[in-house]
DNA sequence: GTCTATACGGCGATAGAC
DNA sequence: GTCTATCGCCGTATAGAC
């Protein structure tokens, strides 16, 4: 990494965004060097093969994400963090993305799971600073459930919304904003 | 559809298989003739363009899901059904598979909205049935949202153990598998 | 060290041979 | 109805310019 050039940036920038628009198998050297405005055999350099391409856009996204988590570590309220941040539908298609090409990608599956790993981590370090406050009944909720709960279900409410599927969602989100309104009150106006 | 050769069953048999366990993108023309033993001209015959031979796969599997939603609809435990029947890692990957392959395939992502509502409102119908039974309160848990989260945290817990994330599954596992005890109960041996 | 040009085999798709 | 030949894109290896 932190070859001297200043193009590697932009590079995997153009990567991202082929990637979140038209999915893994549009990260092509040619169509990522057109969108960057460079040569296809630039990218090629910098990122010898598509794994290690892939790996760095992965690497770059896991720190982006931690930084955010380390943010929300100091809202007010962290369960509605984590919520909404696991709410955002961008992010879903894109994890999606990268665990399509893990199926597939060996190098880029066990750097999935490095960066899992180390975001979940993240998140249960705020939240369990701040468990005690919320009165729950630890045999049955304990923080590391409630954090993949709050993680899994948007995310999947996403992937299943930009499909086309829509049943259940409307009353689910509802239900666990029901529970946030309970364990983390909403201010006053 | 249903073109009078016997050889259309192998084929979409090894495509499936391969989607399994390469991927999407190892569902090729070639690749495919070879593991069914047949030409690749052969392939294209019967499914002219890529698109055609994963819709044919995603019709085939989801009248196989519907058919499995009816049956569990018999099942004395229909929770306790989806729960087994959500919580199969290849049928998590699978899916994961068609989402990324609909990403970027617009006649794919149509035939999965379509699947995926079909499927859940079999299952829905079914549930329905038997609500009044658990005795829940369905101003917060409605058939729907119980439903969707049947089928989401399994799927999920599938994924990122795959790709190497474990935390919070164990534990969020007990959670629910304690939920299904209480409302519906295991029988005594 | 940074960057470019080119060649090779595999891919989906198409046209057309048998 | 079945199969082959061919075309333009793909990843990537390599040879070399600056």
């Amino acid at each position: 990494m932190a070859r001297g050039s200043s193009k590697q940036a932009p590079i995997l920038d153009s990567a991202e965004r082929l990637m979140l628009d038209e999915g893994y198998a549009a990260v092509t050297y040619r169509g990522v060097a057109a969108a960057a405005g460079v040569v296809p055999g630039l990218v090629q350099y910098y990122f010898p093969s598509q794994d290690e391409l892939f790996i760095a856009l992965l690497q770059r996204n896991t720190d982006r994400i931690v930084a955010q988590v380390a943010e929300a570590a100091q809202a007010e309220q962290p369960l509605r963090a984590i919520w909404n941040y696991a709410s955002n539908p961008a992010g879903a298609l894109m994890l999606m993305e990268f665990m399509a090409l893990a199926h597939h990608h060996k190098a880029v599956a066990a750097e999935m799971g490095r960066g899992g790993e180390r975001v979940r981590r993240a998140q249960l370090r705020t939240l369990k600073e701040r468990w005690h406050a919320y009165g729950l009944d630890e045999s049955e909720l304990t923080p590391a459930s409630m954090l993949f709960v709050l993680n899994a279900i948007p995310r999947m409410i996403a992937l299943e919304e930009a499909f086309g599927t829509h049943i259940g969602h409307a009353e689910t989100v509802r239900m666990v904003e029901h529970f946030l309104d309970r364990v983390e009150p909403k201010k006053a106006a």
